[in-house]
DNA sequence: CCGCATCCTCGGCGATACTG
DNA sequence: CAGTATCGCCGAGGATGCGG
């Protein structure tokens, strides 16, 4: 079973053979909030045949962009976490997001949702210049999942397990962030209403909209100039 | 006909959707460097279908990421070119070719080269870091192709025509550029021995030499962090 | 019940021939 | 030269089975 490859001398061809194939990027994107277990996994990628889950997950292993370790708490049961070089695919993923954030109008009636994919739409938001000398840690607790990024140095982290103290801790419902990500209910208008509990010092939740707050629009872009 | 979708309310499955199968990058890779015929993209595709080409070509017309445009100088002759939305695809691209400069070794006999595909070896070798406070043009004549890419404010642009008067002009062999690429010959050696031809002055060379100079190995990267 | 593996069908993909 | 048509194959998707 020889795997299938592009088969050019180029980097980028070179990346796509590794992760250019379906379900791989996500399969990725659901470990960047920590270690999985094959369940979560299919849970989050509805849609998707367990055979072929269980297929990328081992192709990945094999690339050694994740690991597969043995859960200690239950016997016989695995959680698949980011290796080094499927973390150093964080820049990547992001900037495809970022590219994606504009793509994201309303959400769809057959259109599935889980809280930490606000991770994608947080990297579309992030102003990384506002973000600059700062070094705050956020959390967002939506319904039963608890999300952390940190903001430091102009870049954007996700955090994996919980900090020890968050600056700023955001408690709202799913269908909450939903309205938000839709553009049918601002950030502000949320916290007006209640329907976002906050805990933090003023001068924080000042950064973090700072940050967040402004929906970058069409704004040029010179990455390839016109001669 | 209704394409297919990841049906997920997420920024970067929204991306995926757009550009996630196969041969779509690589076809707006080709495009990174200037307008192409129908010809040239058969030519830099190999082992891709025709059929599949014009598919994915009229998608990416409908979803707006490039333009076909009659070429003035040809009746009946199309050209293909980054529409906007296309362009802005470029730091995702760069960051992906990044991380497929890791997996690059040497250029094995069943692959294709093509020397603008340089490029994305060159985003892998960039270092933001020692381009700043520059704003230079350097030039790579190899074989019947020029590229020219442009260093300026951390940033590394690909110019799609030609610069008025670049600060550096490098005349090398398509096979130098392997050797180069592959580590089977550095570039100083490669100056060395007359393999390649420089037109500019030397603080320039010295300025490419820092830029692009160093090989990032395995350093620590931090964009996930573990608690 | 969880973590896969097997089976089967269908559609996307690859190669080539064909047409304006 | 710029695509379109055709066909065979393999990868993807869904259901089910099965061992730990």
């Amino acid at each position: 079973m020889i795997k299938r490859s592009y088969h050019q001398y180029c980097a980028l061809a070179k990346a796509l053979d590794v992760v250019g194939e379906r379900w791989t990027l996500l399969i990725l994107r659901e470990l960047i909030t920590g270690p999985k277990r094959y369940k979560d996994l299919v849970g989050a990628l509805p849609g998707m045949g367990t055979n072929l889950l269980a297929t990328r997950l081992k192709e990945l292993e094999e690339s050694r962009l994740l690991e597969r370790r043995p859960l200690s708490t239950h016997a016989g049961v695995f959680v698949y976490q980011l290796a080094y070089r499927g973390k150093k695919l964080g820049p990547a993923l992001q900037e495809l997001a970022r590219w994606g954030f504009a793509l994201l109008g309303q959400a769809e009636h057959d259109e599935t949702f889980r809280p930490h994919w606000a991770i994608s739409f947080l990297y579309g938001a992030f102003d990384a210049k506002a973000a600059e000398g700062l070094n705050e840690t956020y959390q967002f607790i939506v319904g039963p999942e608890t999300i952390q990024i940190q903001v430091h140095g102009k870049k954007m982290n996700v955090l994996q397990e919980a900090a020890p103290k968050p600056d700023l801790t955001f408690t709202l419902e799913e269908q909450t962030l939903i309205e938000i990500i839709g553009r049918q209910l601002t950030f502000s208008a949320a916290l007006d209403r209640k329907k976002i509990q906050t805990i933090g010092d003023t001068p924080v939740l000042q950064h973090f909209f700072k940050i967040f707050g402004t929906r970058p629009g069409e704004e040029k872009n010179s990455w390839v100039t016109l001669g």
